[in-house]
DNA sequence: TGTACATCAGTGAACGCGCGTTCACTGATGTAC
DNA sequence: TGTACATCAGTGAACGCGCGTTCACTGATGTAC
């Protein structure tokens, strides 16, 4: 309510947008799940917004600066997506830890296949986003590293499989929805690779 | 030796180039390797191999036609170069066969590293090669398979763990490598990566 | 061996285009008094 | 409460550019006779 003094709502306003910035992105994420990141323009960006192409400049260094911010957006959509499925999975039991262990990798998957261009632009030179693997804010991976600390702590996995091998499994899912995006795996086979995995490393014993 | 007739030699040859299609795809490829893929014109391309722009469309239906056998032979390359490294460990003990394991692995990483733009290529929209993941004429992963054959063989792997594993090694790999590539795995953690997945699997045992 | 000719693989000028970015500007906002 | 003004966030015209692609053409090749 109220006359919308601080709140970004989108109303008829002239000359000043309120929210600029976000609209940008917003609209370059659109842009790039349309047609992909190489194909698009900053000027069709701003269009879509209805503002003039050098409006951005207020906002970005340059046309650069705002594909990075829609690499780093995919990112989070990814992070934020996987993170969503697992924490619908309760129970500290074994088969809880292995289904969100499951759930983890069709997530990562799914996301992928559903946003592909939003996926590659993440993963491309234009993501700037530190050294690490997708992250939450607090630095690590933490949704794997819980899922796996899970399946130790409820007897799905040995302690020693599980150190260091954080990195291992985010390659393995990272790989697994890259080759399927390709078509270099048939997306009908990725539940039959994650029991797979499960298989390798014992979870199903 | 004679007059070169028949051979593609490039001689100070006016008009009739020889082996056009080949150089054009050449120069692509190392544009390509020094600009990427999305800043590579055809013109400039062209002008590398000191022919006219229009002349590409005698052998190209267009720039995408071009690109398309930039990525392919990207993953030629990189199943070669990994068969390279492979084949160069003779054996057929179980230590050899780690060995071979190892080696495909490090060979993947090291091919996404030191052409990372070739890499992105082959692994982008460009690449229609067909599924099935990098292969060799004959149309399945040799390489990785017969490694995997050898593990069994030679005593370093189950059989039952082995069996449609193919595309799991492969995505972990490939997995590796793109995200090394994207630093987002430090480079000189690889190899620890990679005897944490021979431990995972048991080939270590 | 020599000539005529169809075919192939080049040329180079021109097309229209949309792009990123700059610049001097101006309208709106909100703060100080 | 009302006014002056600095600041912020827009505009829109213009820049120069390189691009993919087309077209009518022409030089070189090699085959048939």
């Amino acid at each position: 309510m109220s006359t919308a003094t601080e709140a970004p709502e989108h109303a008829g306003r002239s000359y000043h947008h309120g929210d600029l910035r976000s609209a940008l992105v917003c609209a370059a994420v659109a842009r790039v799940e349309q047609v992909g990141a190489e194909h698009v323009s900053l000027r069709a960006v701003a269009a879509e917004v209805g503002v003039s192409p050098s409006a951005a400049y207020h906002h970005f260094a340059d046309k650069d600066a705002l594909l990075g911010e829609v690499a780093a957006t995919g990112l989070h959509m990814l992070v934020e997506s996987v993170g969503a499925e697992v924490a619908a999975i309760a129970g500290d039991t074994r088969e809880a830890a292995r289904l969100r262990f499951r759930a983890a990798g069709q997530a990562y998957v799914s996301f992928a296949l559903s946003h592909p261009q939003l996926f590659r632009v993440a993963f491309s030179p234009y993501c700037l986003e530190h050294p690490g693997v997708p992250t939450t804010d607090d630095g690590s991976v933490p949704v794997l590293s819980e899922l796996l600390n899970d399946l130790v702590s409820t007897g799905g996995m040995n302690a020693d499989v599980r150190d260091d091998s954080e990195d291992v499994f985010v390659a393995t899912l990272h790989g697994l929805a890259t080759l399927a995006l390709q078509g270099m795996i048939p997306a009908e086979r990725v539940p039959q690779l994650l029991s797979k995995i499960e298989q390798l490393i014992g979870v199903d014993d």
